[in-house]
DNA sequence: AATGTATTCAACCGCAGTCAA
DNA sequence: ATTGACTGCGGTTGAATACAT
């Protein structure tokens, strides 16, 4: 058996992509919605494989992705998010408004991974290393020094057509933080995803998890941790309780960030 | 200025999960 | 129960860029 790879056509796109397929995308999408990425390119005029296509917006175009430095608020949360959920990217992402898993991950591997180490951290396990490797990271990361560019972590490149009006552009930090993703179900999906043994079903009104003989009822996408409801209390497990304070802690971040933007 | 090397990150690849037929 | 289409995820790659020599 096995499936053809979609990519496999001959005649398509690959590599970067142009402006004009950019506007393709998005004008498409704003017309029809997301989805049916399978579809979507013959539909939209597009040379591409469908999963290109949605790679491209979902790390890219999304009106609602967050641009600039990474700051060292979600540095200390990816870490934090990291030694909890592992390389779970896209459920990491989930709790950093506008932040593709894809940037996060990148960051990580450039960035986060090498400050544990030089810190004398494992970044995979996010235990302490024992001392001698951390004197040989620390050294290894002195050795490069001289080749390490200060990284000024710009914004990045927006193509877009100048036909395309400001509420389609992707947005900055602060106009990002207001979108509203922060308002989305986050500890709901938060302590069922990351319990991976568990049966999941999401019926209209909410989330229902089955784990062994019991069934747990989660309220729908639009809550908050207040509104986070269990059944039982064998749920709350230790992992459980830490991944709802850290979601309170964040809350209380983003709050403060949105005053912070209310005051400039 | 030219060349070599390191770093970044957008994009690709392969696989697994889900669902409908 | 099986098959195949579709989607999403994490690992990897390689072109572009920045910096050092």
């Amino acid at each position: 058996m096995g499936r053809t790879p979609c990519c496999s056509k001959v005649g398509l796109h690959r590599g970067p992509w142009t402006p004009r397929e950019d506007t393709l995308l998005i004008k498409y999408i704003q017309a029809h919605g997301e989805g049916h990425w399978r579809s979507l390119p013959k539909k939209a005029g597009l040379l591409r494989c469908g999963k290109s296509c949605r790679l491209r917006w979902m790390n890219y175009l999304r009106p609602d992705i967050k641009r600039g430095n990474i700051t060292s608020d979600e540095d200390d949360l990816i870490i934090r998010l990291h030694s909890l959920l592992g390389n779970r990217w896209s459920l990491i992402a989930g709790r950093l408004p506008g932040r593709t898993d894809n940037e996060i991950k990148n960051y990580w591997n450039t960035h986060l991974s090498k400050r544990l180490r030089c810190q004398g951290t494992d970044p995979n396990t996010h235990k302490k290393l024992p001392e001698n490797n951390k004197l040989q990271s620390i050294n290894k990361e002195k050795s490069k020094v001289k080749a390490t560019r200060s990284k000024v972590h710009l914004p990045k490149p927006i193509r877009l057509p100048p036909s395309f009006s400001n509420s389609s552009l992707p947005t900055t930090k602060h106009s990002a933080s207001r979108h509203g993703r922060e308002s989305s179900g986050l500890v709901t999906d938060f302590a069922v995803d990351a319990i991976p043994s568990y049966n999941l079903n999401r019926p209209s009104n909410g989330y229902h998890v089955q784990c062994h003989d019991h069934l747990y009822r989660f309220h729908g996408l639009n809550v908050d941790s207040s509104d986070f409801e269990c059944q039982s209390d064998q749920l709350l497990t230790a992992d459980h309780i830490s991944l709802e304070k850290l979601y309170k802690e964040y809350l209380q971040l983003l709050k403060t960030d949105n005053d912070q933007f209310k005051i400039d």
